[in-house]
DNA sequence: TACAAAAAATGAACAATGTTCAAAAATAAA
DNA sequence: TTTATTTTTGAACATTGTTCATTTTTTGTA
């Protein structure tokens, strides 16, 4: 068992040295341009063996997404510290764009992208569970606010989704380029002025 | 000079139909999967002429992104006669959610692809003006709401910006299948279940 | 009308992409 | 050592955006 043990585990390998090249390339010039001989050169393999390990373009798409979520995830972690759901709803919407302009091709292949979706689609997985887990941080968050007599009038999951749609739409703009092709009064600024009008807003409700 | 003139139109008209034709196969099929020959064959032309009359893809794409947004502006014009600023922006707001779900492909080209802004920074036009003149809409709103008294301590661009954020954060997840790979308890309406949270909560400003 | 010049349209050809797959190379089992 | 299995390879294919020498059409002139 030790031989077939050991293979699996230099797959395994593998797998993840091409997912690591592949972010690099992704990073270093953009997604669009890598192409899957880039990768192949990158970690000095054959773009043969590329798909080997993965079905198609999309497969290597899905999982360095998922990668993406759990670096989301060690964003998140601090926040489950704080007591206070509403100073943790505060900060969470915070480090969410603090997470997106930091690794902005990483944020639009798991927001954006269609390949992420198409993989799930044309595979047999139940649904996005990453995208859930994510959103049930908000949930739970907003929820526990609700509990605190917070947010009288609304309703927990929609209220939920206007609140990641908000942060997600400055994120957006600003990663395609929505914001630079506009003029702003204070251009560097203006997600987290944004930011702060609805935290001067929620800070009230 | 009438020859030269009828040239002119002739050119005009061309330019036209090809556009006419991409933007009929990117509502069929979507932006992605149309192909400059696919455009060619469609119009009765050959790919070279399609090169005649736009410098690459990305000049196709922005002209019709532009030809989306006077169609947003179609959407849009009923909102002037609204005298009330805030009942304007509540309806601004939807109308433009109306917008987004009903050209799903062009709002995309509009939004969230980089083929136009991309044209933009290799051209020697000023800005994004599309963008420029509708987020207009949204600031002059706003600013006459605050006039009204409304919306008391806030910065009237930020807080534009944020609205816009919201909606097209809403948007452009529906629209790039995040909320189908998610599981909401009312799928079908969590846009405007979202959207009446945002509703509930500007009417208190 | 006939014919040369200008303009417009063409489609074969190129480089780059994702993808496949028979063959080669490396490894394991006997 | 020899055979069987696994892993790796890279040439080949279809499809893409793009170019450009050539052909076709239109215009201007005698």
């Amino acid at each position: 068992m030790s031989v077939a043990n050991r293979k699996a585990k230099e797959k395994e390998a593998l797998k993840a040295l091409i997912l690591k090249g592949a972010k690099r390339l992704f990073i270093e010039k953009g997604i669009e341009q890598t192409t899957i001989r880039n990768i192949a050169d990158e970690i000095d393999y054959s773009v043969g063996t590329v798909y080997v390990y993965f079905k198609d373009k999309n497969a290597i798409l899905h999982d360095l997404h998922s990668i993406g979520f759990q670096e989301l995830g060690g964003y998140f972690e601090e926040l489950f510290s704080i007591e206070d759901p509403m100073e943790r709803l505060r900060k969470m919407g915070f480090t969410y764009i603090k997470f997106a302009l930091e690794n902005q091709e990483m944020y639009d292949l798991m927001f954006n992208l269609k390949a992420p979706m198409e993989f799930l689609e044309s595979s047999e997985e139940g649904g996005w569970n990453e995208g859930l887990v994510t959103f049930n941080s908000v949930k739970t968050t907003v929820q526990q606010c609700i509990e605190k007599g917070h947010f009288k009038g609304h309703n927990m999951e929609p209220l939920s989704f206007m609140v990641w749609s908000l942060v997600h739409g400055m994120c957006c703009l600003e990663i395609r380029q929505r914001t630079k092709g506009l003029k702003f009064t204070n251009p560097d600024t203006i997600l987290l002025d944004g930011y702060n009008e609805y935290l001067k807003i929620i800070d009230r409700l």
